[in-house]
DNA sequence: TTGATTTAATTAACGGTGTTAAGTAAATTT
DNA sequence: AAATTTACTTAACACCGTTAATTAAATCAA
């Protein structure tokens, strides 16, 4: 009954075409102004087409949305082999940092739109967030390295992950939205210069914050 | 020719009824389901006639954003009366903590939806975003204040005001968007009662590392 | 192999959205 | 009293997400 299994692979390409088309559009043009027609005019299907593979369009966000967890992995990846915990926190927050500014789009969809996590509390109630909490485990696992090492100790691990996370988000999600923008012109009037290295350099008092109270 | 300016007050007095209704109904269904449609029903007008008030949504956006901030600065207010700058920054970052928690969809019109920013980017783009600016600014010397304190000191004020603003916006918007929910459910599996005082137990870390290095 | 049935895709339609152009009636000015 | 400006409305455009009904194709059973 191989038969079976041919069309399962034809419906898993399709969706993968379907999706491809989205992320397209969508890398272009942004989340709003992809949809569900023009997806399906990209692929050259009617519109409905769509609803025979993805349920509604808070299913195709998700799917983009652990589309951009790939991306993400695929930079943290690599600080897997930097040995120091404090070292690979560091590169964790510079590399987050960086892929918020690199992918805006697709930082907004892992992390500031509501529509991804809507979609997984309303369709899959019991489900596990998965991308986060893999992300969210990497950082608790560094935090703990680091307070071997005797870095804020005494401090509790989640909190101090979660603290690390709301530092960085803060900076990319008020970045993204154009808020630091807004004021950084009237008030930074010395070092106009930093805009771009804005979130860099606030970063890095967050880090010598942790670095003297070793 | 008190005609000119009593037309002008009525104009001001309508643009005020219009944006009644559309917090009315900003608050009961939130940003998206508030449609100029309805605004026009609520205030038993045609849809067109609002568009002779606001230029646009992003307009109405915006006055609500502005409606929002006005709300902050009631709350904010009282904590002028607080001498200490220390006390001062610890009672900022609960009272606008709390003002995410208390009024979570005008949070999101204030620092999480991009619509408010562009359209003062859009239609007034010399313009300043005085409310941010002047909630920022009141930060700013707080941060002065507790470095004559010998809080971090040698730390630059600015930097240090970015950070305050970006921990407790990243610990709010995570909170909004439900992030943490999905995180916390698996991850604080000893401590589920922190759930409601996460986001200030998080403040709180935060605010020992401030305290350690004084 | 042919007829029945399941599957895949379509067209048509519903009920919305923001926004603009054109038209009308009332108020104001000349 | 006529001309003009103002305030507002109706009609329409070009979209949107989504569902129901329908047709064409593929698969299965006899």
């Amino acid at each position: 009954m191989g038969i079976k299994e041919r069309k399962e692979r034809h419906r898993e390409d399709f969706k993968a075409r379907i999706l491809q088309a989205a992320k397209k559009l969508f890398v272009t043009d942004g989340y709003e102004a992809t949809s569900i027609r023009k997806i399906a005019a990209e692929i050259e299907f009617s519109p409905t087409t769509i609803y025979l593979y993805y349920k509604d369009k808070t299913d195709i966000a998700y799917a983009l949305h652990q589309e951009g967890f790939g991306l993400m992995r695929e930079r943290f990846s690599a600080l897997a082999y930097v040995d120091d915990p404090f070292e690979r926190l560091k590169a964790m927050g510079r590399g987050y940092i960086q892929f918020a500014i690199d992918h805006p789009d697709f930082y907004e969809l892992m992390f500031i739109m509501k529509e991804p996590m809507q979609y997984l509390q309303a369709h899959h109630p019991e489900d596990e967030w998965e991308e986060g909490e893999q992300v969210f485990n990497t950082l608790m696992q560094t935090v703990e390295g680091c307070k071997a090492h005797g870095y804020f100790s005494s401090m509790p691990t989640e909190e101090m992950a979660m603290l690390s996370w709301s530092v960085v988000h803060g900076l990319c999600s008020l970045h993204i939205t154009s808020h630091f923008k807004h004021i950084a012109e009237k008030c930074s009037d010395i070092e106009l210069v930093k805009q771009d290295t804005l979130l860099e350099s606030v970063f890095g008092a967050y880090l010598q914050l942790l670095e003297r109270l070793k």
